[in-house]
DNA sequence: TCTTGATCCTCTAGTCGCTAGAGCATGTAG
DNA sequence: CTACATGCTCTAGCGACTAGAGGATCAAGA
C-alpha cells in the first residue's frame, strides 16, 4: 500500500550515506527492511523517519549506544520516561563540559591569533599557551 | 645531567596512558627518547612538556595532524608566525561551529529534560525533539 | 641471595563509527 | 541493445587510541 523506496532515495532524503544506512542496519539501529525480488532493500516511511531520528541524534552527539537505548525505549512506550530522562540528563552534563572546554580553547586560540600577528614563531604564545602553566583547565584522571 | 624518567612516571605526570605515549612516538608527535642499557625509554623534562602540550591540545579538540603542524612550526622557530596564525585561525572557526552546535544541543536536551519529567515514553518530548519536525538545526550536506 | 611483583618491552588485534573499494547483479533510459 | 546508474556482499581502511600476549628487567623485602 504505502510507498517504499530504495536505499539511494532514503540516502538522499535523510542525508545519510548509503553504506552508513547499511551499517546502521548491521549494528541493529534500524530493522532489516523488506527486500524486492531482486534482493534490494526497500524502505517505508517509518524507516525513513527512524533514520532521521538517528541522524539528528548523531549530529547532536549522542553515541550509537545511547541512540539504541532511546530507540529501544521508544519502541516499548509503556516504560517510564525516567529512563529517557536519565539518558538525556547524563548527556547534558557531558555537553556542558564540552562547551566549557571549547570556550576556554576559543579564548586561548583567539589570544594566539591576536598576539601572534607580528614576529616569529619564537615569540609566539601558541606553544606556551597550550603548555600547562597557569590556566589548568582539567584535572587528571 | 638533568634528570630523566621512565614512561610510567611520565604517564602519571601527564595523565596520558603509557600505550598512548608510545603511540604518539610512533606517529611522530614525540621524538624517540633516549633508551637505558636495558632498552627502556627515558624521558627528559622537554618531552614531558611536549606531552603536556599534546594532551592539552587533544583535550581541546585539536586533531593529531593539527598538533603535528603546530609542533613542527615550534620546532623550527625561524618561520613566520603567519603559518601558526593560519592554523590557529582555521581552528577558531571550527571551534565556533562546535560551540554553536553544542549550545543548540544543550538547549534541546535541556528542554527534553524539563518537559519530559512526567508520564511515559509515549508522551516524552525527547523522542519528539529528536524526530525532525520543527527546529532543524542543521542543513543537510 | 632469592623471590615477588611492578614496570617495561614489542607485537598483534580490537574498538567505534563510519568510509571506500572490489567484483558482481540488477534496473532504467535512449 | 547498449550504457550506465544503482544495488548487492564482502573485505579492508581510517583516526586515535586501547587491550592483551608473552617476555625481559628492575626495586624491595625476607
Amino acid at each position: 500500500m504505502s510507498q517504499t523506496v530504495p536505499i539511494g532515495t532514503v540516502s538522499r532524503e535523510t542525508g545519510i550515506k548509503v553504506p552508513t544506512i547499511r551499517y546502521y542496519e548491521e549494528v541493529g539501529l534500524l530493522p532489516s527492511p523488506a527486500r524486492t525480488d531482486s534482493n534490494r532493500r526497500s524502505y517505508d516511511a517509518a524507516a525513513v523517519q527512524r533514520l532521521r531520528f538517528i541522524r539528528h541524534a548523531r549530529e547532536l552527539g549522542f553515541e550509537v549506544e545511547a541512540i539504541r537505548q532511546l530507540l529501544t525505549l521508544s519502541d516499548q512506550p509503556d516504560r517510564s520516561c525516567a529512563d529517557v530522562d536519565s539518558i538525556a540528563r547524563s548527556h547534558l552534563t557531558e555537553i556542558d563540559e564540552k562547551i566549557a572546554k571549547l570556550t576556554a580553547l576559543r579564548s586561548e586560540v583567539q589570544r594566539m591569533v591576536d598576539e601572534g600577528e607580528h614576529g616569529r614563531v619564537a615569540e609566539c604564545r601558541v606553544i606556551e599557551v597550550l603548555g600547562d602553566h597557569g590556566s589548568c583547565l582539567h584535572e587528571r584522571h
